[in-house]
DNA sequence: GACCAGGCACATC
DNA sequence: GATGTGCATGGT
């Protein structure tokens, strides 16, 4: 119960301060898959302008992704870097999408266990990209953690370091609501919250959490 | 020039 | 299962 109020208060906190973000921001699912796997390890802006590239092209389509070799998908989206490896795991991705018929509303049909795991087993979809694409391109409740969402949780000592992917992913969705428009806000507020102020660890000053942290982190951060 | 970003696979122990 | 490394552009 103590542990279902922390969450909603950092909900509240974030959502009070930031307003609703909105994500993902895409034009169709289709393109929030694409943007999943540009976003890996990069900024949002540059997976952005690797997407519009993609557009100009003609190549933000299934079909012509599939029929596109893979040094001309690199040069298209060279600006989200990695871009060779980022071209094979979009053929991938997109291969298993039209393999499954290229339809969202009958692929979330096949359940949210199942396509994390059809997933999972493609080659460059990891847990945060597979839960990214279920939540935000199938509208399916998984919450997506990434390094913000660890960095958050053990900063206020909610999670021990060693946490794994899963056990932070449990550790929301045991505690809220199995809600997709709250796990798709939730993540959306952290990464907000991480990019303004969760680069490094001495800048919390100004954060919605900051009140939340530990007695002897705040003080720290205040001095800071 | 160093460092990191809305990760992941693979090698190695 | 944990830890280390390559991938690579772009911004601070």
């Amino acid at each position: 119960m103590q542990v279902r109020n922390t969450l909603h208060a950092y909900f509240q906190d974030l959502h009070s301060r930031y307003g609703p973000q909105k994500w993902w921001p895409a034009e169709s699912p289709f393109e929030i898959i694409v943007g999943a796997v540009l976003v890996q390890s990069t900024r949002w802006q540059n997976a952005e302008k690797a997407i519009a590239t993609l557009k100009t092209f003609g190549l933000l389509d299934p079909a012509r992704i599939l029929e596109t070799d893979e040094e001309t998908l690199g040069l298209a989206i060279r600006s989200s870097g990695t871009f060779r490896v980022k071209a094979r795991r979009l053929r991938a991705v997109v291969q298993w999408f039209v393999d499954r018929g290229a339809d969202v509303d009958r692929i979330r049909d096949l359940g949210l266990p199942r396509l994390r795991e059809e997933l999972l087993a493609l080659r460059g979809i990891g847990r945060e990209t597979a839960d990214a694409i279920l939540l935000y391109a199938f509208g399916l409740p998984t919450f997506v953690i990434d390094r913000y969402t660890w960095r958050v949780l053990t900063r206020h000592e909610l999670v021990p370091e060693d946490v794994t992917y899963e056990d932070m992913k449990e550790f929301f969705e045991e505690n809220l609501e199995r809600d997709r428009e709250l796990y798709n806000e939730f993540h959306a507020q952290i990464v907000k919250v991480g990019i303004e102020h969760c680069r490094s660890k001495a800048k919390c000053s100004g954060c919605p959490l900051e009140s939340r942290l530990p007695r002897r982190d705040r003080t720290e951060a205040l001095r800071g």
